[in-house]
DNA sequence: GAACTATAGTGTATTAATTACACTAAGTCA
DNA sequence: TGACTTAGTGTAATTAATACACTATAGTTC
């Protein structure tokens, strides 16, 4: 089968940087490219978008091929679309990128991945395509949205303490936070609720547990 | 010709919401469609991406067919890709939005428009496709990002006023600012300089006139 | 040419937001 | 039971944002 066009047509894909935190890092899912071109490399998941599907709705496809979650924060991020940027032919990419909580992690194999791996974004291989180029953008992004919106919840737990929502911060912003002034800050947003649990972990005081109040809302904020 | 391919390809274009200010009224330029789908109607200039060319270069080959100008601020907005948003065939759509400065306003009209006009962005006509949500999100970004970045700069003209810079604010963001503040915060910002010249019109003091120091920066700010 | 009108131009006090900073609490483990 | 480790808490100082009203200078009118 076969399909003509009066003009030339570029291919569309959506590629997903997605992201989760885990052992105290902020880590990305890649894939181990099957085929040709860049076979063997690591790349972003993604594949091309169906004719009857949005691009939101294709990027949540591959989503849930590649780890099996669905209903979590996805956000297109920016189209790439250098000409050369595919040797086979012209294809136009939507990248987007995906927060999964880090109690979420299933991993499913999908059929045209050799291998599928979390890398933490300071250890990350050689990427196929610009793929190394559009994480850039998606860590940029998300770091700018982690100031004026509330996104960072999307990446916690269903519950979680403070110290753990305080490290995602200074993970993605790179810096250290005072923890007065945070707990101050998030306290404030009103977003949050105490469980009534209390996580207790090492020789040292429990910490209390912390749930979202409505978990699907990412506002902004300020 | 033809050209075939073994899945289906949608069709890529790339639109743009071409802003500018012009007699105190923020202005949109839209093209009356000389063709079908939706002949007659107005829309947002835009075309089929070429395959030798990238995202942006298109963009800025569609802005000067219509307007004549080049080297003007464009950026990409949003990819905009739902399957039935053009009734021809699938059809996804870059849009990207620039910004003239109010002395670069040339029209040229392009070849494919019967007319092409400038409407003031609360007297818009019925828009073609999904062009008025395009719309929508582009004047939302340019609301926003008039707060953290210095774009309102690439609105204006090559000597300006502190008053007329103050007036694209308010026209922008939909709210009166103090004078005194505006003032304040715009000349610490230390990126314009006195022209040294002044704008007399009517009877009342003249106002000092004003450049934008290096022209091409936009910096986010804060 | 004096009075009128319209916009340009200027500073300070108040309030709100952000930052800096250090000790006590409550567990585990040796 | 003492040592260790992370949790949890409040206040003062600094900085940023806001509110606010009068004088300056041109053109126009009478």
């Amino acid at each position: 089968m076969s399909f003509s066009y009066e003009y030339p047509h570029p291919a569309v894909t959506v590629d997903i940087a997605i992201f989760s935190v885990r052992n105290d890092t902020l880590k990305v899912l890649l894939i181990k490219r099957a085929l040709e071109p860049f076979q063997g490399e690591w790349a972003l998941p993604g594949g091309f978008v169906a004719m009857d599907e949005s691009l939101e709705e294709a990027a949540r496809r591959e989503l849930e091929e590649e780890t099996g979650v669905s209903g979590v924060y996805l956000e297109q991020l920016y189209t790439f679309g250098q000409p050369d940027r595919d040797p086979r032919e012209r294809v136009i990419t939507v990248a987007h990128y995906a927060l999964i909580p880090s109690d979420r992690l299933e991993l499913r194999a999908a059929t045209d991945a050799e291998g599928v791996s979390w890398f933490g974004i300071d250890e990350l291989p050689e990427l196929a395509f610009d793929h190394a180029a559009i994480l850039r953008v998606a860590l940029q992004r998300l770091a700018a949205k982690l100031e004026y919106s509330t996104i960072a919840f999307q990446l916690m737990p269903e519950a979680f303490t403070l110290s753990e929502l305080q490290h995602v911060y200074e993970l993605i912003g790179r810096s250290p936070i005072d923890k007065r002034n945070f707990r101050k800050r998030v306290l404030a947003l009103g977003l949050i609720e105490e469980t009534g649990d209390e996580k207790r972990e090492g020789a040292h005081r429990p910490a209390k547990l912390y749930r979202v109040i409505d978990r699907d809302r990412v506002d902004v904020i300020k």
